[in-house]
DNA sequence: TTTGATATGTCAATTTATTGATATAAAATT
DNA sequence: AATTTTATATCAATAAATTGACATATCAAA
């Protein structure tokens, strides 16, 4: 039987119900409130983080396959395709032959992807500043610092 | 200019940066690991939420209004309408007029719902300890806090 | 009592997201 | 050279998720 220290204090399924339900809470209004934020552009928070991906310094000339970006943004191929199929159409991402690897195709910011990204910057960071007005830098790094390894724990499940 | 303590320490955009993309992996993974997790109850997420929602101690004979739901799921009425729908065809919740204002219908859980729901908090239970095996009790308290003022600073923008 | 606000529902359009099945082409291995 | 694995794409079905517009019933206030 678990010890507690008072009847008050949460049991650690009553911890977890909450994380997860918090965890649940924050990515709706991410969702929300942010493709709402980028509305000048636009974008919806998935075609942002495909966006940011392929922005990378070392990923930014070269691309990077549809394999590798699955994994980087942890979401299904087909749904994966879909948001490059309409980011293509709007000419922000092309897809090249790689080289190295005749079944593989690199996917790209093309010119007007990268200026799309650029001009986009600013309206990012005004986003992130009032998102994270309620945490202090230690704060926000310690949190990020946990949501890493909660990240794992959930992608071994 | 903002001054750091080496080349090497992340800036604050940085900082905010690597938070919200490990909060987007997270969300990506909570749907589709904890969905497939509860495949055998063939429930997804979204419905988990709302049964949990409503499972609680002072909901569970009274119900919710659709309105609460809305605040406190922070999601759509359309889309949580679709949700209940869904739920109403399989019998897990019913809507029932509210005696106290006639506008609002209570939502709450119909017997088969609540058996649904006890059946399915030993799974809850092993997806959680799964999910959270990287995080020992106190950084999980540490975590639920920090995503608690990260929602609230969500909420706002 | 009329007027306005509230609670819910509905319809439409679009985007996101999953699994499963199938197909094709190229690389790697046997 | 034949086989297997890998990378991508596609089609289908289903569920979620948003905004916007519109409808209806009820409550509250002028």
């Amino acid at each position: 039987m678990p010890r507690r220290k008072s009847m008050s204090e949460p049991s650690g399924f009553e911890i977890a119900n909450r994380l997860f339900f918090r965890l649940y809470q924050c990515s709706n209004l991410l969702h929300k409130n942010g493709t709402r934020y980028m509305g000048d552009f636009g974008a919806t928070t998935q075609q942002w983080a495909v966006l940011g991906a392929l922005a990378r310094p070392l990923v930014r000339e070269k691309g990077m396959s549809v394999k590798d970006l699955i994994e980087f943004l942890m979401l299904s191929r087909q749904n994966l395709t879909a948001v490059l199929d309409r980011l293509e159409a709007r000419d922000w991402v092309e897809r090249v032959k790689d080289p190295e690897d005749g079944r593989s195709r690199l996917v790209r910011l093309t010119s007007e992807g990268n200026r799309t990204w650029d001009a986009m910057q600013g309206t990012i960071e005004a986003f992130y500043a009032q998102a994270l007005t309620p945490l202090n830098d230690a704060e926000q790094v310690q949190l990020y610092q946990l949501l890493d390894r909660l990240r794992d724990g959930l992608n071994d499940v």
